[in-house]
DNA sequence: CAAACTTTGGCAATCGGTTGTCATTTAGAT
DNA sequence: ATCTAAATGACAACCGATTGCCAAAGTTTG
């Protein structure tokens, strides 16, 4: 008995552990459990057998160390309470999970310093990302993309593979629905600058708006939270404006209630329409007309297509560009023009 | 020049590339970098200049094999798509990442399964885990809480640490709050059977309703959804009770959906009073009267008792047990009772 | 100026796997 | 029966840090 200890005491088993009880090298235990068909049936199963027996379980540190694949990815919102991201991150999280993948989940905090750090940060412990909305610069955003599979959510750089929502088409359908209840002075409640979505979903509206001869004007920038909808429907009240497309559904929530408390009526007195048809879209008062997509889907399609990178085995051309469909819903919150 | 690669290609640097630039082992830019005063101060600070210059960043998983500590924590919540959980997620998240921790979340899908395996598998890749609403039993807890540091939260049981929200009282201030306004048939739309939180509030509920001579039925499981709250409703209209109290806040919002579809008036017809104050219960048609607690702050207080428990250094006695506070905040889904 | 002690930093083992190399066994072909 | 090729499994280096041990250097004290 020259064995350490015969009887571990309590420390989780590992290959080690596994070779002894067999008999054979460590070496010969790794192989039977990744690469099965290197190593003899015989031999296999009874590794098999004994790693069942000894519950055994994988350390992925040093699987990691020595692999150099983690088998994480990163996933990274800029605001885990915005309720956009639950279906999202849920929809990531199932895919990696059926992949055999970890999820790392971040808040990055609307911060471009935190995003980049953490990026740096998870080059080591993750095989790769998935960036959504992301605040940093487009040359910032290729040269992270360089150093690690990426793939972008709602934000497109070229040369970066992304998922997008196709939110300007559905920003026509939205104008084209509020100008056909009579409406002609139209604002666009803006998201944060940095914001891509809001940038193009704004020049898409103006665009838009001239070729229909409506007005449309821009007001904020605000802050996707309900908390800035409040400001925004100040602004609106006073831009005199008869509807509103709002960045999201957070500021047009906000908007509701401001306008409920001002006692302006929605939407007799004023049309709102949001974006994403978040949870709580259809049940605040009243309902929010809203452009809806598929986000859980878009959660899944941005992990398949990373995954699609990092193992080029399947081939199948990897896709670089992802678009969702998008869609208005319409409820409670959008009316005929007053007057 | 028997150095390997005198510029090394694009990997990250390590300690050794360090070490090569300052011309001393590798074992003194470890302890350089982790235990500074056991280096003296002009080495060190040549260390410190050249892991600046190259940019180092540790690797976390080397760090993890051969400290066995890795620096984070998991967080494991049922269902992540439930807002209740997005203020705890916060919590903790913001706590940890002060304390130079990582978060791994995890969404359990509200099966014990899942949630055992995933305790399992973050044995050996997390200091610790905070467990919110376990679906497990008293047992099965206690044996996973001597394996790995662990703190529950919404979770009571004798020898883990939990952070717990004072929801009976609170749930005795609804009671009241329905009583004063003349209501004498109540209900208590129950959550799921595993779930304890459910279950105290149920005996909390009965036992003061009986003091107080007024009788209160229990309906469901129901699953804690929106979804449900139209069988809830359901349930509720028809055993005839004027008064609901709901497991939470998302059976309660289901159930004015419900309600409202039906014709029934809230609070007119029938009051409805809700659990936890997430996201939506403020802008819902009518706002839902619900009970609120500092849910973030319990994230943290959460953390920070793990923590505590990580590095028992500080000393100052660890609490075991901690208690958030609830009050009972009342809005429009409750009034008179009809008649 | 020597003895005793403290500081400092190098060596090497270790964490738990993966993987390239190579010798040996086994099986198939002639 | 002989030769070749394929299958198998052991050895050892390696991933990037941490850490116990120890020797060399420096400092203080008597």
């Amino acid at each position: 008995m020259v064995t350490t200890q015969p009887a571990a005491v309590d420390r989780p088993p590992t290959i080690h552990d596994i070779a002894a009880l067999c008999g054979v090298a460590a070496s010969t235990v790794s192989r039977a459990l990744s690469t099965p068909e290197r190593v003899n049936i015989r031999t296999r199963q009874r590794i098999q057998a004994a790693a069942a027996q000894l519950h055994y379980i994988p350390n992925s540190q040093a699987k990691a160390l020595s692999s150099g694949r983690t088998g994480a990815v990163g996933v990274l919102v800029p605001d885990i309470t915005n309720p956009f991201y639950f279906d999202l991150i849920r929809g990531t999280q199932l895919q990696l999970k059926a992949a055999g993948y970890t999820q790392l989940l971040v808040d990055t905090e609307e911060s471009d310093e935190v995003e980049a750090s953490t990026m740096e940060q998870l080059r080591k412990s993750a095989d790769g990302i998935v960036v959504t909305a992301s605040r940093l610069s487009d040359e910032a955003l290729l040269a992270a993309a360089a150093k690690m599979p990426m793939v972008t959510v709602n934000r497109d750089v070229p040369g970066v593979p992304a998922v997008l929502i196709d939110t300007p088409s559905a920003t026509t359908q939205a104008l084209d629905h509020l100008i056909s209840l009579g409406h002609t002075r139209i604002a666009y409640m803006a998201g944060p600058v940095t914001s891509q979505s809001s940038t193009r979903r704004w020049s898409t509206l103006s665009e838009a708006a001239e070729e229909r001869g409506v007005e449309v004007r821009r007001l904020g920038p605000f802050a996707p939270k309900t908390q800035s909808g409040a400001a925004a429907a100040d602004a609106a009240v006073h831009s005199g404006v008869t509807a509103c497309i709002a960045f999201n559904d957070l500021i047009a929530i906000g908007m509701l209630q401001r306008l409920r408390e001002r006692g302006i009526r929605v939407p007799e007195d004023m049309s709102i329409v949001g974006c994403d048809d978040i949870f709580g879209a259809d049940f605040c008062n009243p309902p929010l007309s809203t452009m809806a997509s598929p986000i859980e889907q878009a959660g899944r399609v941005a992990v398949s297509m990373l995954l699609a990178q990092l193992n080029p085995l399947a081939g199948g051309g990897t896709r670089s560009r992802s678009v969702m469909p998008t869609h208005l819903t319409v409820r409670g919150s959008t009316g005929a023009a007053p007057g």
